[in-house]
RNA sequence: AGGGGUAUAGCUCAGCUGGUAGAGCGACGGUCUCCAAAACCGUAGGUCGCGGGUUCGAGCCCUGCUGCCCCUG
């Protein structure tokens, strides 16, 4: 691991990437300490105060070793987009300090470098009213060049888009069409794709919710049961559905932890289809050997 | 030992009065410009426990065997 730090250029930003359990946060801390530079987190759950164990969030030691940014600075039922991400990163960037940006949510990197078109947040009300109408009747709703370009089966993405209309006046499809100037282009960083086949993750996830659940995420579970809320995106991290369910008394300890791991596996296959199709040109790594080193 | 039940995809199970098998989950692949640890789409798996028999035709009927479950002793 050493030499390959070594030839990482000092003075720009570097960008790591990487599946869940592929060890890029002890790969981040690595390169702080010997170079230099904040580590800042990009990954959707662990902004989430509620949430260090089981969302693998550095520790309070690791924290120690190097300056953080961006880890568990929200409550757990803040709202969080990679709009708000970019806009919290914005200022950190203008430090001028040179940041170590790590973390699994493959979005957040292609906003950061490819650029995000710049709407305006939604408004609270508007997501509400959102929330309870129908599928079909949100795409009723739709413009005709919106409706060509997302996928109208996926309520996620039609009710965003349906958002966008509703609160902006202007179709979705109008506002991506902008150019919008990427924050830190890929050119300008070193950007880092740790590369975990599913051969050699697996077996470490299959060993790490276990631990979890061992090392204080029933704790901070059981902390959390009154406030349980499972359409709140802090709740929906990987692993707390189930550990809420296995305090509940709903299922076994082994099937708690079962669900978890197939779930982390699943997780973990998007993230790599999501690094393979939009990183071809970041620096591919492979996971193992940093590990090992 | 006797009686009853059951045996269908990796797992849990559907399959009406016989016409060459389906679902959910899982697996595998993919999509995704703001809830992304989200949401969504697609694909592949079955000698229907094994052997006989009836029938034009059996997962479904008859029969022998084997495994598992329950009851009685």
């Amino acid at each position: 691991m050493k030499g390959y730090i070594s030839r990482i250029p000092d003075d720009r930003p570097v960008l790591v990437v990487g599946p869940t359990a592929s060890g890029k946060s002890d790969l981040a801390l690595a390169i702080a300490e010997t170079q230099g530079g904040v580590i800042v987190n990009a990954d959707a759950s662990q902004v989430y105060d509620c949430w260090r164990v089981i969302t693998a969030r550095p520790s309070a030691s690791d924290e120690a070793r190097a300056p953080h940014a961006l880890y568990g600075h929200l409550p757990y039922d803040a709202p969080y987009s990679a709009g708000h991400w970019l806009r919290e990163l914005k200022p950190l960037l203008d430090q001028g300090v040179r940041p170590i940006i790590v973390g699994g949510t493959g979005l957040y990197f292609t906003a950061l470098t490819e650029g995000l078109a710049e709407i305006p947040a939604t408004p609270a009300e508007v997501r509400a009213e959102a929330d309870t109408i129908p599928l079909d009747t949100l795409v009723s709703e739709l413009d005709p060049a919106t409706k060509a370009v997302i996928d109208l089966s996926n309520r996620a993405r039609v009710q965003r888009a349906w958002e966008v209309f509703r609160s902006t006046g202007r179709p979705l499809a109008d506002w991506q069409a902008e150019p919008a100037a990427p924050l830190l282009p890929l050119s300008a960083a070193t950007g880092i794709v740790l590369d975990a086949p599913k051969e050699w993750l697996t077996p470490r996830i299959a060993r790490r919710f276990d631990l979890m659940l061992a090392q204080g995420g029933l704790d901070e579970a059981r902390a959390m049961q009154d406030r349980y809320d499972p359409a709140l995106p802090s709740c929906r991290a990987i692993g707390v559905r189930e550990t809420m369910a296995l305090l509940a008394g709903e299922i076994s300890h082994q099937a708690a932890v079962d669900a978890a791991t197939i779930a982390t596996r699943q997780f973990a296959k998007r993230q790599r289809t999501w690094f393979r199709a939009r990183m071809t040109s970041w620096n591919w790594l492979s996971a193992a050997e940093i590990v090992v080193a």
